[in-house]
DNA sequence: TTGTATGCGTTATCAC
DNA sequence: GTGATAACGCATACAA
């Protein structure tokens, strides 16, 4: 019975026309009061829900916002979307997810969220190689958020994280403890955040007027095994190094894993640092620091950045105004700071609670 | 140029009629191969994606499905959507996520989720009140599954755990441990979930011989504060209980927090186990023994029996059929037995790795 | 203020 | 095998 009755019924019942039905469905101004006050009563007491999917078809607004994401199955993810929904709750809009993983044709994918006005836009988080399809997208004037820590889209509204200096921050936190031979757990050189991550623990050395030490420097996946791998490299060294910076949490607990098993003491032995603060890292042992994305902020963030471009459009011509003077003025963009959590790993004492 | 191109401008392009290229679109048999082959070419060509809200408007397929849960900002949802995501990402059907809490009328958000046939059906997770409504539209022949732990509904295939008996599992082990003074923090009497989880709490009793003592259980909310504040209650008693039995981990997390404000050692001083084993639960000091709840699994299972109700439907002939006879033929329900995970609050010592 | 008519893009039911 | 054409349920420009 769910959808069986249609404006069609509304208006028979009420004795009116299926547009003044409509008029007072989407609360339009120039509607006799009285006849307002009949039709919605006859939509009240037959519990008419409008069609969305004829809504949408007619020209409707949909409110629908589409999350597009690499990987449900990805647990910083969560984070972000606890950002999201949060904002979605406040909202009168729905989130449809959809992940680019399992076809083929990731622009069909996309396409098919625009289809017509399904979405009214689209909020990508780590979109990976569909960022270019998202920009020209962008550039057309379609509602689209980034959120990415791998690269910066120079064309789309974007929210991220300053890797380099969170990176610079954690590293120069080794120094100060007294570290001189800090080893670097890479990502894949295929992300830029890998990169930026690398170029960050450069720039602490440098300023500490230390030289790179080769030896010291792995290439993980940014997953535990591999840091468990790089573990046993860097400490089977004949001069391993007192302190690591893994270039994400997944990688320093491999390298927890390993300690673990072989028998060597962190912060004791060797002092740890990780990068992203997953949910997970209070709660290792020991405690692992490291280097905090805020992903839930850059979720909300990311989600409201979404909706006030949906709400306020920016008009085409206003676009090709500013791409030719200045684009920033046009696509947002949001860098958040990181912020070095520290706990136990890298042998800075701290009481942390037990939740 | 997203959806620019229409069904109308390949029939025109291809020199078919729109009938025609919805044939292959739609891989019917009969349709001249080579017809069907020059078509395709010119849908390749202009990069074509059909509309999808027209498709579903037109009496298509949608593809997708809708879940439904009360709050996406609550922890439990992430584990159950692991299992969906898992199931989803291999599928072709994409996930709509809508909740329930922000609208005032449960029933008109369900409605629009049917509207005509965007969603194929509805996975509902800890739906609360709703539950009798989505009871209705299951009954209607609609596919729908209810992921539960707080009642078994009668008339909408269901998926959840069996608390009683897991409870039972927790509170045997802390008598096979030696304790005889054993409290329970329940959860809220609104749920049935509390209920059975406290039935399994006087079944181990009983069995033991032991009679109930009212000062050793206590009404909490779930959440960690109450079971602080139950805490102070119990560990304030003249005679303390040796051991306590938690409805809820995070309740369990509320008890470890008081202990460690006030010089308690868990397990030393007091045995401690939770419910659900949500993921921080292996990580807390001490780690806590928990009976599991494998969310993962019901997602799982939650989704594949709605994808399967989806792609047999019954007849509303045979639905009719079996309600007379037997209705637990035609309503599936799953139920997963719980598992007790044994960690070291409560007191029986175990290698735990750091991850 | 209200009604009429048309369009949205596709699928399905007929004919041919 | 293929082509008209009528739905699908609603929004909206235009007419009254």
């Amino acid at each position: 019975m769910t959808g069986k009755v249609t404006i069609t019924d509304i208006a028979r019942l009420a004795g009116v026309s299926k547009a003044t039905v409509s008029r007072v469905l989407n609360r339009k101004p120039d509607v006799d009061p009285e006849t307002r006050a009949r039709v919605q009563q006859i939509i009240d007491e037959q519990g008419f829900v409008p069609n969305l999917v004829a809504t949408v078809q007619a020209g409707g607004r949909s409110r629908f916002v589409g999350m597009l994401v690499q990987s449900l199955t990805w647990p910083l993810i969560h984070e972000v979307m606890q950002g999201v929904a949060e904002i979605i709750e406040n909202s009168d809009y729905e989130l449809i997810l959809y992940n680019i993983t399992h076809t083929s044709d990731r622009a069909t994918t996309i396409d098919r969220v625009f289809a017509k006005n399904l979405t009214s836009g689209i909020l990508a988080v780590f979109p990976g190689q569909s960022v270019q399809y998202l920009e020209t997208l962008a550039d057309q004037g379609h509602p689209i958020v980034v959120i990415d820590d791998q690269g910066k889209p120079t064309r789309a509204p974007w929210v991220g994280a300053d890797n380099r200096s969170g990176s610079r921050d954690a590293v120069r936190h080794l120094l100060n403890l007294g570290h001189r031979r800090i080893a670097h757990i890479q990502g894949p050189a295929k992300y830029a955040c890998s990169w930026e991550r690398y170029q960050g623990y450069c720039d602490a050395l440098a300023e500490a007027n230390i030289s790179l030490d080769p030896r010291l420097i792995r290439v993980g996946d940014f997953e535990a095994p591999s840091g468990y791998t790089c573990a046993q490299a860097l400490l089977g060294l004949s001069d391993p190094p007192t302190a690591v910076y893994a270039g994400s949490d997944l990688m320093a607990y491999g390298f927890i894993q390993y300690a673990e098993d072989h028998g060597v003491r962190i912060p004791h032995d060797v002092a740890l640092i990780g990068f992203d603060d997953i949910l997970a890292s209070a709660h290792t042992r020991p405690a692992l620091t490291t280097v905090r994305q805020p992903f839930y902020e850059m979720g909300r963030r990311g989600i409201e950045l979404l909706l006030s471009l949906i709400e306020n459009p920016v008009s085409p011509a206003a676009r090709q105004l500013a791409r030719r003077s200045d684009p920033t003025r046009i696509v947002p963009r949001i860098e958040f700071e990181t912020r070095l959590v520290i706990r136990e790993s890298c042998g800075a004492e701290r009481h942390t609670p037990a939740i």
